[in-house]
RNA sequence: GUGGGUGUAGCUCAACUGGUUAGAGCACCUGUUUGUGGCACAGGAGGCUGUGGGUUCAAGUCCCAUCACUCACCCCA
């Protein structure tokens, strides 16, 4: 009889690791919150068809990636690969673009997709992100990456590497990939396996490349910024201006393509030394058709997501923060006062303060062990005598003196000491 | 989907070229005069060496298979 495993590629988030987890979290909330971006929560299943049309039929992650199922009624569900298309269909479903011109919008939890695992890939990861949703300027491309930014920084990441690029409106786009399309056709044979069908389906892709010969074949390739419009090329500067101002370093990169359809014009990446193959922290950009592709008004909108795990391993060296709270252990010596014991405890939780009971009724000399092992700061003890005398005693773990006082005065005791 | 690496106690690792009953540190539990923690000391529990075959008098060690984990490709967060 073999144990069951959780599922290759899926992690259960250990006592010892979950304090990291929250402090994350709370640092996405509060940063969001500063930012004055509002939570969105959406469900973890979507109907297939949101992020074939979403995502795009196309993409790896939709074509080879993705979990989905048939569902009774025959149809289609998908646990999502990601958060924004599901974000979008929120957003158009509840018609939250009539409550303002503007929603500004974030999330955090799970997305899935079946990946062969690696160091910071795994098949149910977590990500957080935001989504602008309403806005056409430059100044709303370099607040959600200011906001990213913010998150990583506070949460006591450097060494990070921001890189930014534009892919340009959708007719620039076109034209550069006619043109590097008949640049490379020549190439042909020169080119890898990969590569050679990326040049039919995704031929943006192969600028990606990894491949020393292709690189050099792509040298004299012709350059996406060649296409630019004149619009395309004064909305990339102010973006450039803006980030600047903010005192973000950040290097142009015009070979960052993201792989996903919907991506418009500015495109980013905050990527990290400290992680292995899978550098990318956090990636993004401007996504103008998407909610129109999924049958909402013609909107602009801008945002990213974040990979939490690989947040959390490129976070490994932070100090971390010690907020301490106080911490009683308390210790029973007498089965008869169990009750008693367990009220007073209750009573003390309700002044904020953390109560740990002992329910195994051992030696006191375990008991003691238990309390210095959880790090408290005082143990309340009840015995025999306690119990005939109405009394308990208070021992200071750090200073090791301990004190005998009327049970009725316990309150006090601690009540003028949390204040 | 493709390649490489690794599987010995909860964790980190030992066990010379195959040779007694597979060890250590940390963690865990119990004690050190019976109601008091940390430190120290003493003891204890915990393993079918990932699994299944094979070679051999003899396998943790060699061979094959399988599974798992891991790293990388691909792609992405």
């Amino acid at each position: 009889m073999n144990q069951i495993r959780s599922i290759k590629g899926t992690h259960d988030i250990l006592p010892a690791q979950s304090k990291d987890w929250q402090d994350l979290e709370n640092q996405i909330h509060k940063t969001a919150n500063l930012y004055g971006y509002q939570e969105i929560r959406t469900p973890i299943i979507e109907n297939a068809t949101l992020f074939n049309r979403g995502v795009g039929q196309e993409t790896d992650i939709v074509s080879k990636e993705m979990y989905s199922w048939d569902d009774k009624d025959k149809s289609t569900i998908s646990l999502r690969p990601e958060m924004t298309a599901s974000v979008v269909r929120s957003y158009i479903q509840h018609n939250l673009g009539s409550n303002s011109l503007l929603q500004r919008l974030y999330y955090i939890g799970p997305s899935f997709r079946r990946e062969r695992p690696q160091k910071g890939r795994q098949r149910q990861f977590h990500q957080f992100g935001v989504e602008a949703i309403g806005s056409n300027n430059p100044e709303q491309d370099a607040e959600v990456i200011s906001l990213g930014w913010s998150v990583l920084k506070s949460f006591g990441i450097d060494n990070l590497e921001l890189k930014i690029s534009s892919i340009g409106s959708h007719n620039c786009r076109d034209n550069f990939k006619t043109k590097l399309i008949s640049y490379l056709d020549p190439f042909i044979n020169q080119l890898s396996e990969v590569s050679q069908r990326r040049l039919k389906k995704n031929p943006l892709r192969i600028l990606d490349t990894k491949n020393d010969q292709e690189k050099q074949i792509l040298k004299s390739a012709p350059k996406i910024e060649e296409f630019y419009t004149n619009d395309d090329k004064n909305y990339f500067l102010k973006v450039q201006q803006y980030i600047n101002d903010l005192g973000i370093p950040f290097k142009i990169d015009p070979l960052l393509v993201r792989g996903l359809d919907y991506y418009t014009q500015t495109t980013f990446e905050i990527s990290s030394k400290d992680l292995g193959a899978q550098d990318a922290l956090l990636g993004g950009g401007r996504y103008n058709g998407l909610i129109k592709a999924l049958g909402g008004k013609d909107t602009p909108a801008v945002g990213f997501a974040a990979g939490m795990e690989r947040v959390l391993i490129a976070a490994k060296k932070r100090k971390k923060p010690k907020n301490k709270t106080l911490c009683i252990y308390a210790i029973c010596t007498h089965d008869e006062s169990l009750g008693i014991l367990q009220r007073s405890s209750e009573k003390l939780r309700n002044l904020g303060i953390k109560v740990v009971c002992e329910t195994l009724r051992r030696s006191m000399r375990s008991q003691m062990r238990e309390a210095n092992k959880c790090n408290a700061d005082f143990a309340i003890i009840i015995g025999e005598e306690e119990f005939f005398n109405k009394t308990i005693q208070i021992k200071n773990l750090s200073e090791g003196k301990q004190e005998s006082i009327k049970y009725q005065d316990l309150i006090t005791y601690f009540k003028s000491l949390t204040f």
